[in-house]
DNA sequence: AATGAATGAGGGTTCATTCAT
DNA sequence: CATGAATGAACCCTCATTCAT
């Protein structure tokens, strides 16, 4: 059992509802983590939680929508960080993208076991319409914030390129890059896979952001 | 029963066993495509590929060993194709880079049937060392020939860029693409991605891929 | 929740000891009227008595228990109005024969939901000896009443007739015809239920029971 | 394990489908009579039957499917016997009667193990719809034969009767009767409870069943 | 080589009961 | 007394695998 798990043990009977739900949506992120979503069962995110089996169905109606919820908890955790990176980068432009793309790649976030996660979920969005439209959702409201910022900054130096390709492509290969630092963690590092990005950022926009 | 199972059963009787196996391969996939891999059940295997239940363990030894091939045997269409448009696309390294990119985007490789599968196998790869080590080891294989390709290109035009960096980035913006085309198929087609990965070429290369 | 839990909730904070225990019976009656025996749970009876989950092991010691008591209930309600009725019918064994088939359908207890809380215990009784015991107490108790109004009538118009036989016959009849009433209520009502039973009564016993 | 379940072990593999669907429904058959229809779970019919857990649902889709079958072969069994009794017992309408009310206490249909499967689904019919659509044809196929019998009784001996009152109030009677076989089988057998079916004939029908 | 009935371990889920509050 | 979150045994059902044919 993970420290997490024994920590967990350390219950009272009267933890707030929604206090539970997160433990139990943690415990299903590490087992997910470990053992992958195919093999993540009741029985193991409860083990996981230091809880007993019958618990997720009295706080959650069924697995797939602790499922969901757990989807939804990443996703969230995710848009968090993202927008606090967004408001606390400055008025630039310039310097928004920077941030925003060094979340994909904080220590915090790009880890092996959370990047599993989410291509666990992307692995089933195909056929689950649930996942799929949540994790759309996500796309969407990046690519929105992110055409924007590029859109300034085109504005800003008169750059021939597109706005929404530019967006589009940042935001492609930053989710390729995870997919590589999953598959190849050892042929790469995120400080590495950040690089890659940054180096299509001052391919495309020279100006704004010069070699170091 | 689909089309392509109605016309296996009709050459069940004198296939060899190499046939066989590939039959099985195929109805996995065409499951894996239609319902998911948490869904795609050997009986559902059978069926789709017009058989009976037991089969399949004759030919393999277990679910896992099938599973394993399949992606094998995705894995090795796609590489196919890949080299193909390498070799058919005449000495120019542009050309050659143009046309593997557009492998990506083909129409008949760029089907969100296929990129659910791809997807599939991605998202149980933290947990299964074997499926990880086949996706890598077609990564790097990708990712030496594309470096190859950008270091030309960098030396004929004397551009200020890191052939592995042009190349890294590519491969992830592509793959990152394939994401969005199975995420959010309304908003964005396969053409548009191709259009957005040739941007990023024109944005690094501008001299080779000149606007159109 | 029904109008009758919405008022059970209110009497619920003074209620006595033996008051919160008939209070959880009726709503074990009402459930297993309205959703059947194999589907009333803790949880739904406490729930339809306006209370809380636990209460129920704090009255009764199981579930056992409360189905016991409640058969108990229903026992002694119906056993209640047949006295009454038998009491109120006048001086004449015809009578009182005619008040106390009377009940059997009688607006009040011959209801389906009623009915089908008997059948329900009657179908278990064979594998819980309690709910047999409780029953056949009862059984024996009607017939050994009915056997004596038989026997005075025979002995008053002169049939011949056997009394035991004349009484078993009707009481079967009677809980026969709820059977009916329960299966097909729309090939029979009530009143014709007790007209069927009382053509019985005046096919044995013509002189006491004249055609109107 | 009963004589029954032992004899099923000497089994193949290749029973017919419908062999093996009657042998899982007379396991049923038998775990009802002994346990009861809510303590009757999957596991216990398969042990009964000699076959393992899984193979319930490989035959029939659900547990429900089974219990429904199995009501439905009980009723069917007693149609057939029913029925056959009928053709066998010469022209006389009077004898068909005496026939058909034979069988409900005939020794190889009045057993109580056979009684308490019918009171088992008698009391889940009120909230299985389907049970009572089986068990509510059976009653009006029945009570339309008999009532066809009776009204050739009665318009050979002008009885002063309804013919739809006498039928109903003879089903009712025996299967009231079952009842008391159930519940106090110490107190009646099969034989006097048919005495008593037969002195209700007698009473309303005196010159067709004179007293022996 | 091929079938498909049979197996049984293990999945998600329910629910009577317990117990800290 | 009363609550309701927590428990865990036992339910029904699925499915990879086996095996007699």
């Amino acid at each position: 059992m993970s420290q997490a798990a024994t920590k967990a043990k350390v219950k009272s009977r009267t933890a707030s509802k929604q206090a539970r739900k997160t433990q139990l949506i943690k415990a299903t992120i590490r087992s997910i983590a470990k053992h992958g979503l195919s093999v993540t069962t009741m029985a193991i995110v409860a083990k996981e939680a230091g809880l007993s089996q019958g618990i997720i169905n009295l706080h959650f109606q069924s697995k797939e929508k602790l499922l969901e919820e757990t989807l939804r908890f990443v996703v969230d955790e995710y848009r968090n960080a993202w927008y606090k990176a967004l408001e606390s980068s400055g008025s630039s432009a310039a310097n928004k993208l920077l941030a925003v793309t060094g979340v994909y790649f904080d220590k915090r976030i790009c880890q092996r076991n959370k990047l599993a996660v989410w291509f666990a979920f992307w692995g089933e969005s195909r056929s689950r319409p649930t996942y799929r439209k949540i994790c759309a959702e996500r796309d969407r409201e990046y690519k929105h914030v992110l055409a924007g910022l590029c859109g300034e900054i085109i504005a800003e130096g008169k750059y021939d390129a597109c706005a929404d390709f530019a967006a589009f492509g940042l935001l492609a290969m930053c989710e390729g890059l995870w997919l590589d630092l999953l598959l190849t963690p050892v042929d790469m590092t995120a400080g590495q896979a950040e690089a890659v990005s940054l180096a299509y950022l001052r391919g495309i926009f020279p100006g704004h952001f010069p070699a170091n």
